[in-house]
DNA sequence: ATTAATACATAAGATTATTATGCATAAGAA
DNA sequence: TTCTTATGCATAATAATCTTATGTATTAAT
């Protein structure tokens, strides 16, 4: 999409949110489900995904199942105790996040 | 701020929001008017405002006007006129991104 | 038979920020 | 009067996060 530098810093607060909603996804389903979502507004980049998916890992906050489907392997990531708890902060962050930006950007902010 | 890394891409969009409203600015005066306006919410710090206002004024959106006040230099900015379109964009912008993530983030998305 | 879709991964480069540092003047506190 | 804080600019080193390009491999569709 055409503001994309906006999303930085979102993609993880993005793959969290979807895994809370559902138990179990796999990094593909992860780009095809937000383009459904966002009806094509917005395309999440392999190159941008599994690394932020492998530091979600590595962090403590998803563990991964490896599946073979069709001969295909998948590695289904899901929320751990953890990465739940931090779901919610990074829900919280997002909206605080987005009322400051309204406060800055609505045109009566500089008279209150 | 706590999530001050939602903040990217952004400070581009409020530098030139915030020129929009007032006829001109200088860089310590755009600290002082975010911190004010996002009740310390968020603070822009130097390395990023500085840089940022130099790209803006090397791409055309700002010009530059060097005062001396109390013998301490001042360099305003204020909007060209393609700063002013630049701005516009910008603002719908960040209104579609944030229009996309509360989708995104809404708890009711997956079954619309 | 070739292309598109599915499914993973990483490396090079760009962008944008934080943190640290530097210079300089003015105002206020100890 | 000396030290700290505030004002005002700037840049370099580092970090984080993304895009773009590339690579491998299987399956489905044209």
């Amino acid at each position: 999409m055409a503001n994309s530098k906006l999303y930085k810093g979102s993609l993880t607060t993005i793959i969290l949110k979807l895994l809370n909603e559902s138990d179990k996804m796999y990094g593909y389903e992860i780009t095809q489900k937000v383009k459904e979502i966002t009806k094509g507004e917005l395309k999440i980049t392999e190159g941008a995904l599994y690394p932020a998916l492998h530091k979600l890992e590595a962090d403590g906050l998803l563990e991964v199942e490896v599946q073979k489907v069709d001969n295909r392997l998948r590695k289904y990531y899901k929320l751990t105790e953890k990465g739940t708890t931090e779901t919610v902060n990074k829900l919280n962050e997002l909206q605080e996040y987005i009322k400051t930006m309204q406060i800055l950007v609505n045109p009566n902010f500089s008279l209150e």
